[in-house]
DNA sequence: TATAAACTTAGAGTTAACTCTAAGGTCAAG
DNA sequence: CTTGACCTTAGAGTTAACTCTAAGTTTATA
C-alpha cells in the first residue's frame, strides 16, 4: 500500500495532480486510514501507469475517463468504441500537425527572406511581408 | 474613417476582438467621435490588417506586440531583432510539431494493432498496449 | 418620432490541465 | 515530546486569447 507522495514518485505525476485526477474520476484510492491519508493498491497503481501513458501518447482527461470506463468493463464494449476514441484523437493530431506546418513553412520561407543582420530593419523583408498580407501564401519552399 | 464594425468586416475579426486587441495595445482607433464611437483610419486599418497577418502566422499577441513596436520605429531596430522573433516562433513550432509527430506515431501504431470491429474490448490490443505502458515506445512504423 | 442596428463600458466567463496556497493534522525518528 | 517530512481540504490562481453579458447610448432610417 503506497501513500500518495509514494504514488507520485512511482508514476511521475505529482500529489496534486493525482489528486486532481481523483477529482476528475481517473484515479482513486481504494483505502483511507482513519486519519484520511491516502493509500494505494497495486491495481490503483496500474490504474495510474494507465492514466500517465494514456495522457503520456495525447488523450485528454475526458477520453481517458471514458478509456478507463471501458477498462473496467471490457465485456461491454467493443475494439470499434476504442479504435473510435483512437481516431478521434489521431484526426484532432492531424489536423494541428497540418496548421503547425503551414505557420513552419510560412516562417521559414520569412527566414529565408531576411539577412537576419545587424542592418536597420528599415527595408527588413520579413516587415515587409506581414504588411503586405500576402505573407499567408506560402509557395513551392526555397529550401 | 470607419467604425468598429466595418473595421471588423474588413479584417475578418470581430469588434470584440478588436477592442480585446486595443486593451492589448494592438490596435488603436486615432480618433473617437464625442459619444465616444472609434473611428479608424487608413493607417489604423493597416496596422489591424499587420496584426491579424502575424496572429494567423502563429506570432502570440506579446510577439505581434513586440513586432509592432519594431514596426512604428524600424531605423532604431535590426533585422537581427526581427529574425530573432522569427527564429524562436519558428522553434515552438518545430518543438510543437515534433511532440505530435509522436503521437501521430503512437496513435497510428495502436490503430494498426486492433481490429476496430464489434468484438469485445476485452483482448483489445490497444486497451493492452495502454496497460503494458510501453505504448510509449514506438519503433518504426508498420506502414 | 420611433425603431433597430450599431456602438459604449467594465467586468465576468470560457477552456484545459494543472498548480499553488493556507491552515492545519499525522507520523516516524531521535 | 519535539522536529520535520508528509498528509489533509477547499478553493483560488495560472495561461492564452478570446468571448460574452448587461445596461445603457448613439445614429441612421422610415
Amino acid at each position: 500500500m503506497l501513500r500518495i507522495g509514494e504514488l507520485a514518485t512511482k508514476t511521475g505525476l505529482t500529489a496534486h495532480t493525482i489528486r486532481f485526477y481523483e477529482k476528475s474520476g481517473l484515479i482513486n484510492a481504494s483505502q483511507r486510514s482513519e486519519s484520511g491519508y491516502r493509500y494505494y493498491t497495486d491495481t490503483d497503481v496500474r490504474q495510474a501507469e494507465f492514466v500517465k501513458t494514456a495522457r503520456k501518447i495525447g488523450f485528454s482527461v475526458d477520453d481517458v475517463s471514458t478509456l478507463l470506463s471501458i477498462r473496467v468493463d471490457k465485456s461491454n464494449h467493443t475494439c470499434q468504441d476504442v479504435t473510435e476514441i483512437t481516431q478521434r484523437k489521431l484526426n484532432d493530431v492531424n489536423e494541428k500537425i497540418s496548421e503547425l506546418l503551414l505557420m513552419q513553412q510560412t516562417l521559414k520561407i520569412l527566414l529565408n527572406s531576411c539577412c537576419g543582420g545587424p542592418e536597420s530593419a528599415t527595408h527588413c523583408s520579413i516587415m515587409e511581408a506581414l504588411d503586405a498580407s500576402n505573407a499567408l501564401k506560402p509557395r513551392i519552399v526555397a529550401e
